[in-house]
DNA sequence: CTCCAGGCATGAG
DNA sequence: CTCATGCATGGA
């Protein structure tokens, strides 16, 4: 990619930071915007702590995670950054469960942290229309979430509000994940398979809240528990993948496109949800309302492999002006508003 | 109180 | 293949 990563890094080095589990990894961050890609719908169970700290699982590891500006640390007086924030870095800190070999490599891969999305974005924004609306700075980027995790989160994510995602998958974790304790209290791992595959319905629909989708849940997770090869999934071509997905219980074409960005790193996939549907609409076809087809077709051909970085753009956008417009209900007349 | 949510499975035409 | 309908649950 473009830029080189200069690591810098700090290690807790005395013995006590050792005890309990700590570890410290400073790496830069280019344009990245923590806030923006945890709250930018792709995950549900990152969970804010203070304002701009949030705690979460990577792996086997509980996770603390902020944003930080070295230079603005180190130096008080010196000037803010420009728009393009440089010394931009993130810390993050294992305070339980596993110390992951590797830390770092495991961070910057999870954040993605080694791809030139500055680069991504000005090719995106070629297209005046996503020009129009995309934000100038690589906030979001697409994470590297764990592939079963994205899985049931999405088959979860269908007809739901993400509020009640968030508490499903809270509560599933408790209930069937692995307790890591924390200074912040207690996180837990993502269920393994084998065990969701041994749960009884009935806790799943009413101990997890999961309605009707308990059952999608329940066979999905005895599927892939007895599927022998779903390690090798990610190593399959996107149509092989994707068809192979469709045949989970729960999953249609948006979850399972879903799931291929954010669970198994497909950038040039598109999910097209209602969000994403109404923006392709505004944006591409203003006077009549496009198939599904069509949306994808005018997606791959604007734009091509990162189709998948533009989508995340696109829904952060449109969703942050229907939060602020209180939901506009289909105001049509197009009015710009720079 | 209704309405609806990043859709999906199902059955009918 | 395309289209309509029901669906558990809990925020707004």
């Amino acid at each position: 990619m473009g830029e080189t990563l200069d690591i810098s890094r700090r290690l807790c080095a005395h013995g006590s930071a050792r005890a309990h589990n700590l570890v410290e990894v400073l790496i830069p961050g280019g344009e990245f915007d923590l806030e923006a890609t945890f709250e930018s719908g792709q995950c549900f169970r990152w969970r804010r702590v203070r304002a701009g700290q949030y705690i979460g699982v990577i792996g086997r590891s509980a996770i603390h995670v902020q944003q930080i500006l070295p230079r603005a640390l180190t130096d008080p007086l010196a000037p803010p950054p420009s728009g393009a924030r440089r010394g931009n870095a993130l810390l993050v800190r294992v305070v339980g469960g596993m110390i992951p070999p590797e830390a770092e490599q495991a961070f910057i891969r999870y954040f993605d942290l080694s791809r030139d999305y500055p680069a991504i974005l000005r090719r995106l924004r070629r297209d005046a229309a996503f020009a129009r609306v995309a934000p100038r700075r690589a906030g979001i980027h697409i994470l590297r979430q764990d592939p079963f995790e994205a899985i049931i989160s999405f088959i979860i994510s269908a007809n739901n509000h993400i509020p009640r995602i968030r508490g499903i998958l809270e509560r599933l974790c408790a209930r069937y994940g692995e307790e890591i304790r924390t200074p912040f209290g207690p996180v837990y791992t993502f269920p393994r398979p084998e065990v969701l595959a041994e749960a009884r319905l009935a806790d799943l629909r009413e101990g997890c809240g999961l309605g009707y989708r308990d059952r999608y849940v329940w066979r999905t997770a005895r599927t892939i528990a007895e599927c022998s090869d779903f390690a090798s999934w990610s190593e399959w071509p996107t149509p092989v993948l994707r068809e192979r997905l469709l045949a989970l219980e729960g999953v249609g074409e948006k979850v399972a496109d879903c799931i291929l960005l954010f669970g198994f790193h497909r950038l040039e996939v598109f999910p097209v949800d209602t969000w994403i549907a109404r923006a392709m609409r505004e944006l591409y076809f203003p006077d009549r309302m496009p198939r599904l087809r069509e949306i994808h077709a005018c997606a791959v051909e604007r734009f091509g492999v990162y189709a998948g970085v533009a989508q995340q753009y696109l829904y952060a956008a449109f969703r942050a002006r229907g939060r602020a417009a209180r939901l506009p209900h289909e105001v049509s007349t197009a009015e710009e508003d720079p």
